[in-house]
DNA sequence: CGTGTCC
DNA sequence: TCCTCTGGCGCAAGACACG
DNA sequence: TGCGCCCGAGGAC
């Protein structure tokens, strides 16, 4: 997931593109969440003795316990929160999710294994493994969002991409996420840790995507192939070009066909078949759904279909 | 601040 | 020698209340 | 799984 170290890039090299901050000064302020990796961590995080927490039919439920406290709490501090559900994964993608599919499966056995030992810890460690966000997940959050009044969207693609073209769209103010790849597909604002800032020690940090540009001295072209450099989920990137490298190589020669045709191709090996283009393609002219398609509104929460659905159906107290 | 509980 | 990448390892990934 | 941290192996200078 993400963009490999480009945090720490950019913290390194465009520290002013950083602000920190606390989460009331995002009063009043919209912002788009993943919501599709959203529930994917509480899948992982909300457990009990190596398993989901389920109601009375065994039904999961991790997942709403989290959305839902986290949701109550941003808009306790008057966020505006609109969540983006995941669509068709693009086919550069595939491989990557194969990989990811192979690992669940690994997991499932170990975890099998893990069980017939009784060996609880491991259990655990690997039941987290094999956490896949499906369609019930989704439709569950979904419906809880419509009685908390929240607004949603369905997203073509990525989620991270639809993300960053509200903000294009001057819909929301930004993105809130961990994943940095909001940023190479265009937000101008990325937040990270915005939820658990008070409950742990960590501050708010806004990234500006501007002011990354500004301090790194490259335009958002040669940020896009800078971000192929260090390494992205759509194709594999040059064995021995990190960070450092990965920048001097784009502020020297300004886009990867130009460093292809300089540097030593015997030391830096470069991918068979690299599809660095298309790579490209997809973070510059993602699939996004156009400005008038989607209508984002914050309503009152339906009380009454929030104890009926939570309480009565999911088992909540 | 660590620990247990939520379902 | 210095710099930079790599690969190893350990850890925690939510939110809250309570003592 | 990803991240931060530390260390060793190379090239870079």
């Amino acid at each position: 997931m993400g963009i490999h170290n480009l945090a720490k890039l950019i913290a390194d090299q465009a520290p002013a593109a950083i602000k920190e901050g606390e989460m009331a000064n995002y009063f009043g302020r919209k912002i788009a969440i993943d919501a599709s990796m959203s529930i994917y961590q509480f899948l992982i995080a909300v457990r009990q003795n190596g398993e989901n927490l389920t109601n009375d039919s065994g039904e999961t439920t991790s997942h709403l316990m989290g959305m839902f406290y986290r949701t109550i709490r941003m808009i306790e501090n008057g966020i505006k929160p609109v969540y983006v559900f995941d669509g068709k994964p693009p086919q550069l993608k595939s491989k990557e999710l194969e990989k990811r599919l192979e690992r669940r499966t690994e997991a499932e056995a170990e975890k099998t294994k893990a069980a017939d030992a009784g060996d609880g810890e491991a259990f655990d460690k690997f039941a987290r493994r094999t956490v896949k966000v499906t369609r019930e997940h989704n439709d569950d959050c979904k419906r809880l969002l419509t009685l908390m009044g929240v607004p949603y969207v369905d997203a073509p693609t990525e989620a991270e991409a639809q993300c960053a073209a509200l903000v294009k769209q001057g819909k929301v103010y930004g993105v809130g996420t961990e994943d940095m790849d909001a940023l190479t597909f265009g937000a101008d604002v990325l937040v990270r840790h915005l939820t658990f800032s008070e409950t742990r020690k960590m501050p708010i940090r806004e990234y500006s995507l501007t002011k990354a540009l500004q301090g790194l001295g490259i335009n958002f072209e040669e940020f896009t192939d800078l971000c192929i450099l260090l390494g992205c989920d759509y194709c594999d990137s040059i064995k021995g070009i990190g960070q450092k490298r990965a920048l001097d190589l784009i502020k020297q020669h300004r886009n990867i066909e130009t460093i292809l045709k300089n540097i030593d191709k015997k030391k830096y090996a470069v991918p068979d078949d690299w599809a660095y283009e298309q790579a490209r393609q997809l973070f510059k002219v993602p699939e996004i759904l156009p400005a008038d398609a989607t209508d984002l509104k914050w309503t009152e929460p339906d009380e009454d279909g929030l104890v009926s659905y939570m309480v009565k159906e999911k088992g909540f107290s």
